[in-house]
RNA sequence: GCCGAAGUGGUGGAAUUGGUAGACACGCAAGAUUCAGGUUCUUGUGCGGGCAACCGUGUGCUGGUUCGAGUCCAGUCUUCGGCACCA
């Protein structure tokens, strides 16, 4: 151990030492308690920034710690390395999206070893790898066989700058979520996975994650938008087929006066009679051009244009006009909706524009509605008017009720509707997973056989950035011959959504050797559930839904026996400079390489995990780092300079210790106590590194340091020092560890423990108020019962000014705490 | 509009069960060390008053419950995040 603090050489040494000695690898034994923890890995975009820094070195303490408390712990790390950056850097550089993605993955991965962070890297898995995509090409197979994986032809969200598809939660406000493009609609072609198969499933499964944070649930049900209600025909005069609407608000179905259809409904032009037809075309044609931002913007206005067609009120028989309107989405409920502009906003508006009839069927007990009058629709709740048989009811049960009566009279159904699409994944990109599927003129679609897996992404491919997907241009991978008839055929050339890959990874992991199949079920037993994900919030409604729906499915292709992949989830707070998230644009990001360089890892480390916790936004703060590096230091030199004290150090003799000893021994054990409990329970490393940093103020402050009697309690307090810092940072604690004498390193060290008793304090600081007001602090031994307490509060000096002829009407005492004298 | 989270010193943040508000840091100020700067060390630091002991006051705002409220309740304002013509 050098006298000065050369974090460089630290650093070096133990991550070597480590290297060497394959630290953190870990293989299944069912004889011991196994801990899955797992931080979301990383996009290989080029080099890592300081959200990966805080996100990682948040895991790694959990690690460190959880193998020191002597759990068999599975931290792995690997790469989410399909995607759309490397196809552009390749147009750029005239280079290959996998030269410049491996590239990348070797120089991050050095950047994470410079960090000491505790991974199983015999683990590491890159999503680009055909060991990798070639499972998941028999999952898509295996997918279409059941249903699961499917193709239409569908309007979807297309970003002309990507020149691709985009997923509706890839969607951020009509913007692309990757490059911030206005999105537009498409008719394609389309693979699309049935995650709605599952929104029941997904949704039920929210209320038992207890190890989620609530708002991320709450995202995630609204994502899935479940909404019970009615399915109602509505017979059109001179049709054959009537207009089918969902409705959450049947109680009002009396008040429907007419309907509104969605422009891109399937019987939107033919309901239309001829003499409607130029003005219906010229409405279709121009919601078509709206964009969709403008479309939702605040005071949109509603409009809409007459069919010529009605439709029946099937309860009441009131002819009712049949609209299109702007505002009525084609891909939520029916595309149609029954109009009731009495009880409605939308209707209302709509309604007075048009000058369209209105009924009231629910009225308010405090007031009477005027549908001559009315203002604004009456949306809440009330008693049932115009309504025949039902009219008196409230309207909540009238709801209950309507509904029974519907589906009796044959006119209608209890249905749910669900907000939540179908994943669309097919992706008009390079650099991803290719579906395995072929087009034969003869056969049509025919999936890949499983014996002709994997379908391998060709390497010989020139990216010019122009004429879309540069797959499709690749003659030898395009021209196939049929499985089924042996004639010519053409390959799929869309490739995957890469959220695809990063929806099973975590199994993967598990047994990424495994060669008979994507998942070892043996040994994924043994690790899953993860116990503890961590990653960043704006994963709530992408990323974690879709890993959670592959889990299931997964499940049900018999792949691995759990219902949710992640126990516990932790979601990290950005990282904030000036006010703003780093980020190039803004010009205040902070160079992970350059912090690391100057102070080193540990004090990097150090800092983001003091300076708030976990879930907060962390705010970047140049001097905070300063302030980390400082404290290294004072570690450094308090175990550098109490070495030599520490020579005949021998076990602690209790009845020989001064008061000075015993208090040291105190603050060391309430200090491991709060440390364990702060990292163990609440993931409060900010108050776990303050109660540390209180310790060696304590530890430096302590005298007669030369006392031989104090050498054992130095000794104690020196090692257990170290073992707190160690999760945090790590390499200096080795460095110590090694200094005081230990030869194994202090990763595989146990967890300190303390004494209760050693960590209770003789004495207790009793607090005394006088209506309520602190007054005056007394010490007291903590034997002291409730009638000393009071006693020596009423008579303390400091006391008397606030008592003094004044009656004392009651005194509360909480015993080793306060007591409160409420005078009047 | 709906849902969720949060408002505490100059700053980041503590206060775990209703019981000392401001732990631990950063910053700032004074002093020591130094030729000097940096480092390091000591002391002080919510605000107002006072030489001081101390007194008053203080957790977005207004009320309430309680012996006692940053914490619980009601209302309100602000900020951030998500969803949104969802029928």
């Amino acid at each position: 151990m050098e006298g000065k603090y050369i974090p460089k050489h630290v650093e070096d040494k133990w991550q070597q030492f480590w290297e060497t000695r394959k630290s953190f690898e870990s293989v299944e034994d069912t004889s011991r308690r196994k801990y899955y923890l797992l931080e979301m890995f990383p996009y290989p975009s080029g080099r890592i920034h300081m959200g990966h820094v805080r996100n990682y070195s948040i895991g790694d303490v959990i690690a460190r710690f959880k193998r020191m408390k002597g759990y068999n712990v599975l931290h792995p790390m690997g790469w989410d390395a399909f995607g759309m950056p490397a196809e552009n850097a390749a147009i750029q550089n005239k280079s290959h999206p996998a030269r410049w993605t491996y590239e990348n993955i070797d120089y991050m991965r050095g950047q994470l070893k410079k960090m000491g962070l505790s991974y199983a890297w015999d683990r590491e898995l890159a999503t680009c790898s055909v060991d990798y995509y070639q499972w998941e090409q028999l999952i898509f197979l295996q997918m279409y066989k059941k249903g699961l994986a499917y193709k239409r032809n569908s309007f979807v969200n297309w970003c002309p700058k990507c020149e691709t598809v985009l997923a509706n939660e890839q969607v951020e406000e009509g913007r692309c979520w990757r490059c911030d493009s206005e999105v537009v609609q498409k008719e394609l072609d389309q693979w699309f996975f049935r995650i709605t198969d599952y929104a029941d499933e997904l949704l039920e499964c929210t209320y038992n994650l207890p190890g989620w944070p609530e708002r991320v649930l709450t995202m995630q049900r609204n994502w899935i938008g479940k909404s019970y209600g009615c399915e109602i025909d509505f017979p059109v005069e001179g049709h054959l087929a009537g207009i089918k609407v969902f409705t959450t608000r049947q109680d009002t179905l009396y008040g429907a006066t007419f309907m509104s259809l969605a422009p891109e409904h399937p019987m939107a032009l033919t309901l239309t009679l001829p003499e409607n037809r130029p003005a219906v075309e010229a409405f279709i044609e121009k919601v078509k051009k709206t964009e969709k931002t403008a479309r939702t913007a605040e005071d949109f206005e509603k409009e809409g244009v007459f069919t010529g067609s009605y439709c029946i009120n099937p309860v009441t028989n009131r002819r009712m006009p049949v609209y299109l309107a702007n505002f009525v989405l084609t891909d939520y409920g029916t595309g149609a909706v029954m109009a009731v502009p009495t009880h409605d906003q939308r209707d209302f508006e709509f309604a007075r524009k048009y000058g369209l009839p209105l009924q009231v069927v629910i009225q308010p007990e405090a007031e009477s509605l005027d549908p001559t009058s009315m203002a604004a629709a009456y949306t809440a709740e009330g008693i049932m008017v115009n309504s025949g048989q039902f009219d008196g009811l409230k309207s909540g049960d009238a709801k209950e009720k309507i509904a029974d009566y519907l589906e009796k009279e044959g006119i209608g159904k209890k249905t749910v509707n669900f907000r939540l699409r179908d994943w669309g994944i097919s992706r008009q990109r390079y650099w991803g997973n290719p579906i395995p599927i072929i087009y034969c003129d003869l056969c049509g679609v025919v999936p890949v056989p499983e014996k002709d897996l994997p379908v391998v992404l060709p390497m010989d491919v020139t990216f010019t950035g122009e004429g879309g997907n540069p797959l499709a241009t690749v003659e030898d991978f395009v021209n196939v011959t049929c499985p089924q008839c042996g004639e010519l055929a053409r390959r799929e050339t869309d490739t995957m959504d890469t959220f695809v890959e990063s929806s099973w990874y975590f199994l993967r992991y598990c047994c990424p050797d495994f060669i008979a199949g994507p998942i070892d079920k043996e040994r994924a037993e043994y690790w899953m559930s993860v116990d503890q994900y961590i990653g960043g919030i704006e994963h709530a409604v992408l990323h974690l839904l879709y890993a959670r729906f592959f889990t299931k499915v997964l499940r049900d292709l018999g792949y691995c026996a759990i219902d949710e992949p992640f126990t516990n989830l932790l979601t990290q707070g950005m990282v904030i400079k000036d006010g703003a998230k780093m980020s190039k644009s803004k010009g205040n990001v902070v160079d992970p390489n350059a912090l690391i360089e100057k102070y080193g890892a540990d004090t990097a480390r150090l800092f983001s995990l003091f300076a708030a916790p976990p879930e907060k936004d962390l705010d970047w703060s140049d001097q905070g780092v300063d302030g980390s590096y400082r404290f290294l230091n004072r570690v450094w030199k308090l175990v550098h300079d109490t070495l030599p004290l520490l020579a005949n150090a021998g076990s602690i003799d209790v009845s020989s210790l001064g008061e000075e000893g015993k208090g040291l021994r105190r603050t060391v054990h309430k200090t491991i106590r709060k440390v364990t409990e702060d990292v163990e329970e609440r993931f409060h490393f900010n108050t776990a590194i303050a109660a540390i940093m209180e310790m060696v103020n304590a530890i430096q402050a302590f005298e007669p340091k030369n006392d031989p009697r104090h050498a054992a309690v130095l000794k104690e307090a020196l090692e257990s020092l170290v073992l707190l810092l160690a999760p945090f940072v790590p390499h200096i604690a080795s460095e110590l560890w090694e200094g005081l004498g230990h030869a194994e390193g202090v990763e595989t060290a146990d967890w300190p423990s303390y004494d209760p008793a050693v960590a209770a304090s003789e004495e207790l600081l009793i607090v005394v108020q006088v209506n309520g007001k602190l007054r005056s602090k007394i010490t007291m031994a903590v034997s002291a019962g409730e009638p000393e307490m009071k006693e020596a509060a009423l008579s303390d000096e400091r006391v008397q000014p606030f008592i003094e002829g004044k009656t004392v009407r009651k005194v509360i005492c909480v015993p080793g705490k306060l007591v409160n004298i409420v005078v009047g």
